[in-house]
RNA sequence: GGGAGUUUAGCUCAGCUGGUUCAGAGCAUCUGCCUUACAAGCAGAGGGUCACUGGUUCGAACCCAGUAACUCCCACCA
């Protein structure tokens, strides 16, 4: 069979993954191993795969992937979430380019709509996953809007209502106007906008007097229900209780004071708008100001303005300047540069709006949540979280939950039509709870809650519901098998960016409703941005599409381009030559293979350079799978990659697998070929996790495997103690040998040359277990060991091991002598600063004994390889 | 306005409780090689005043103070 030289990822990966689905290596059931278990950040049930879930769901595959080979019940639940704002909006948009408006659709109508919408792309982006290898149990994918979940929804809302947790008020909320919802503090994203300030004069009444106050939003000033001035201001004091006259509309509103204004900005005179602004709103409620709302939910100005009224507040704010100017109130404007809340879904400016909203408690929850973080039982990878998340919990404000939307879970409360209401699961109960404060309905008097729940509201529940939807108010004992064996999870793998959004709120609720925190691990990922340092995202259009990466590099390409710069937390400046070094690993891992499939197989004598090598790869493939175990449990995957990168490219394939390998067409002995099956069977299973399908499909061709046994099943190498003594030496073997090399790269010598390398007497000992390999890789005739410098000689120092080989008549005198005066100089100032620590009579006091020892260690080399050195100068300037 | 973080080779990053055999890695660069596993490769090499300034110490990339630049988070400055 001809093995190409090239590896197609192509067509293996789908047929591995079939495979695997098929014979259910990614299933999971509760039995008595110890569970694994993540739970996939759900995304958008419409969205498509970007390269940060890329990122997001490598690691959460490596993860699961390495857990399950060590032999734990690995879970990786996945699924999607409604993201009710989110996918309104596209199916809002959608209707609207068939011309239909919502407006004009009834809610059953727009969520069949929104139903088939999701039916229709809902699942693209799981099936995305699958390309990328993801190891999910497929048979457990959630939608956070399956009629279970949503059941856990409402039962937690009427269960924290029942709590006192979750109340109704009137609040200054964030009113998106687009989309026609209230939004969560969270969801508000402030941009700096260039913006103008307003200067205008408000005549006083019986008064020739006028008080000028600053604004960018003179259209607000129509809802207007005070000036206020500071009271210490000496400019505006003879004025505070006067009364003003509203431009326009000519209404007389008082002048107030209050310590909240700011003199130093603007004019120091202060318009209140209680409607329209949450200071003012605060000081509406200090001075018991009227709230004049003046602006409509659409965005538009409301019959309480008077003027302008069903005309868009940004015309409206250009018009009434001119208007203003024309009847002498506009003083000036100026441009300033001000932050303006913006809706992270729709982009549209945020309106403060008084409105009646649900909201949850946050105080009492966040105080648990906040410990977890604190004592550890929640870990943040990296550490630096900890404290963005410690002066969030500590400041937190109670959660706007209830959204002017219909894709969602729609709120379980009950209105009488009276200003009375309860919260109930059913028309049913709601009439029943209705009928104990003596209030009798029948069915269809009671009007629901026309609003739904913000999106974070079902996936704080997430790590939970995935597993037992009917998960509350039931002790534990009652949970369901699943939730019991599964929960609390392991990992949870996400951005920082939704920490607050989700993380948080979920340790919330896990506490809450189970008394255990969620996971005990939050690996956080950076942002995937372009070679400009912008993120990637899709209004940019700087982003590559990961399938076509995928075809072009293979999913373990990919894989591996998305985790070789990626430390936890640091954003990931993504470039396609990344994914390029991640095929080019695995093609190298490919050609390896090659290799040793390529060979005959006789019973003939092991040699002593296999031998040794043998010897040593053994014991650096025991090293770094210590170190790949410890790179694992602080999370540094990228770390743990790397060193596996470099264990197969340098160690395994350029080092041992060219000590072992046979002289051209010769056959191996077969003790080698075996032991260097293992070895690579061993690197193939490290690696695994990080590069599933090549892996797999080298494992099947490397031996005869039976049928239904996969890597992905196979155990990963444990963790045994090494002899890190003759890693050492190898290493010192190796510099040796690219000593050599660079002496042949030098003096322009052929590598196919063989050359007489002699030893200095002491070197002896310290390269004997290792001469074979170096006599092979440095193409070397067998060594001699000698105490004299032979004569007309190059001398090679290595670390401090001396050797000679043999000049050629064109030895550069003088070059020689600059190199070994280089080093000279270089050395002898190390053996001074070392004579001065050991000289100083508190380094000796201080300094822990281990480190005298080194330094003492340290002077005699230094002392050896002087006199080496001195020694060859001497030589070469006796030859001038 | 408050808080956190970062600054080490051209790029992306390691450097744990201070000890000059700790200044590292990968990529990129340069040089030489189409050597019969791999040019998606092989062999070698060069490259850094560890942001700056002071201090502590026998000794500082590491500890302290200040300066500068950048990043992120939070916040109601019209």
């Amino acid at each position: 069979m001809e093995i190409p030289k090239q590896y197609t990822p192509l067509g293996t990966e789908d047929k591995w993954y079939k495979r695997w689905m098929d014979s259910g290596c990614f299933k999971s059931q509760p039995d008595n191993r110890e569970p694994f278990t993540i739970v996939i950040p759900p995304p958008n049930v419409t969205g498509v795969l970007h390269m940060g879930h890329m990122l997001n769901n490598t690691i959460q595959d490596v993860l699961i992937r390495r857990a399950r080979m060590q032999g734990k019940n690995a879970c990786w639940v996945p699924g999607t979430d409604h993201a009710s704002i989110a996918t309104e909006a596209k199916v809002v948009n959608k209707l609207r380019s068939e011309g239909i408006e919502k407006s004009s659709l009834t809610r059953e109508q727009f969520l069949d709509h929104a139903w088939q919408w999701k039916e229709k792309h809902g699942g693209i982006i799981l099936d995305q996953l699958k390309k990328l290898g993801a190891s999910c149990d497929w048979d457990r994918t959630k939608f956070t809007m399956d009629p279970d979940m949503s059941e856990a929804v409402i039962d937690v809302f009427i269960d924290l209502h029942k709590k006192g947790l979750v109340y109704r008020g009137v609040r200054m909320i964030n009113w998106d106007p687009s989309a026609q919802t209230a939004l969560s503090d969270e969801e508000v994203i402030f941009k700096e906008t260039p913006s103008k300030l307003y200067y205008i004069k408000y005549f006083i009444e019986d008064s020739s007097e006028s008080i000028t106050i600053a604004t960018t939003r003179p259209e607000t000033i129509l809802g207007d229900t005070a000036i206020c001035v500071h009271p210490e201001d000496e400019r505006y004091a003879h004025l505070v209780g006067k009364n003003v006259f509203v431009p326009l509309v000519n209404r007389a509103i008082p002048i107030i004071a209050d310590e909240y204004v700011d003199r130093e900005f603007g004019t120091g005179a202060l318009k209140v708008t209680p409607a329209h602004d949450v200071n003012d709103y605060m000081l509406g409620i200090k001075f018991n100001l009227p709230v004049i709302d003046v602006i409509a939910s659409n965005g538009t100005m409301s019959n309480a303005a008077q003027l302008y009224i069903g005309q868009d507040r940004f015309a409206v704010r250009k018009q009434i300047v001119k208007d203003l100017e024309t009847s002498n109130n506009l003083v000036k404007s100026e441009d300033i540069i001000n932050k303006v809340g913006h809706s992270e879904r729709t982009d549209s400016v945020i309106e403060p709006r008084l409105s009646l909203q649900w909201f949850v408690k946050m105080g009492e929850m966040a105080k648990p949540a906040l410990d977890a973080v604190n004592n550890g039982s929640v870990k943040l990878h990296p550490a630096k979280f900890v404290n963005t998340y410690k002066h969030w919990m500590e400041n937190v404000k109670d959660w706007c939950i209830s959204r002017q939307l219909w894709w969602g879970q729609q709120i379980p409360a009950w209105y009488d039509g009276q200003g009375d209401f309860v919260v109930a699961k059913t028309e049913q109960e709601a009439i029943a709870a209705f009928s104990e404060k003596g209030k009798s309905f029948s069915t269809g008097q009671l009007k629901q809650d026309e609003d739904v729940l913000d999106t974070w509201f079902s996936s704080w529940l997430w790590p939970i519901s995935v597993f037992d939807p009917q998960f509350v108010n039931k002790p534990k004992s009652e949970w369901n098998e699943d939730l019991r064996y599964y929960y609390p999870t392991h990992d949870l793998v996400t951005a920082p960016e939704i920490l607050f959004f989700w993380v948080a709120r979920m340790i919330m609720a896990g506490i809450e409703y189970t008394g255990e925190v969620p996971f005990s691990n939050v690996y956080l990922t950076g942002i995937v941005r372009d070679k400009l340092g912008r993120k990637m995202s899709k209004s940019l259009g700087n982003s590559p599409d990961p399938i076509d990466l995928i075809h072009k590099y293979g999913a373990d390409g990919v894989r591996m381009g998305m985790l070789l710069t990626s430390p936890a937390g640091n954003d990931l400046p993504f470039d396609e030559s990344l994914c390029e070094q991640g095929r080019n690993f695995n093609n190298k891992i490919w050609n390896a293979f090659r290799l040793l499939s390529g060979w005959e197989v006789a019973d003939i004598e092991q040699p002593e350079s296999s031998k040794q090598a043998i010897h040593w790869f053994g014991e650096r493939l025991k090293e770094e799978v210590k170190n790949v175990e410890e790179l694992f449990q602080k999370y540094r995957i990228s770390e743990a990659l790397m060193g596996l990168y470099k264990l197969t490219w340098d160690d395994f394939c350029a080092w041992y697998l060219e000590a072992i390998k046979p002289a051209y067409q010769q056959p191996i002995d077969r003790k080698t070929l075996n032991e260097t099956k293992a070895y690579f069977e061993e690197l193939l299973k490290l690696l695994h996790p990080f590069t599933p399908f090549i892996t797999e499909e080298i494992w099947h061709f490397l031996s005869e495997r039976t049928p239904g046994s996969y890597l992905m099943m196979d155990a990963q190498p444990k963790v045994s103690s090494f002899d890190s003594q003759v890693i050492q030496e190898f290493e010192q073997v190796r510099n040796v040998v690219a000593a050599v090399r660079n002496f042949r790269n030098e003096k322009g010598i052929s590598p196919k040359e063989t050359l007489d390398l002699i030893c200095g007497s002491r070197t002896q000992q310290n390269l004997l277990p290792f001469t074979a390999v170096l006599e092979k890789l440095g193409n070397l005739s067998p060594l001699n060991y000698v105490s004299e410098k032979p004569q007309g000689s190059f001398q090679l120092m290595v670390g401090n091991d001396e050797f000679f080989l043999p000049a050629n008549e064109t030895m550069d005198l003088e070059a020689e002598k600059e190199k070994l005066e280089k080093e000279l100089t270089y050395t002898r100032g190390f053996l001074d600063s070392v004579l001065k620590k050991l000289q100083n009579e508190r380094f000796m006091a201080n300094a822990k004994k281990e480190v005298v020892d080194s330094e003492k260690q340290k002077e005699s080399d230094a002392i050896q390889k002087i006199q080496a050195l001195e020694n060859q100068l001497m030589l070469l300037n006796e030859m001038n």
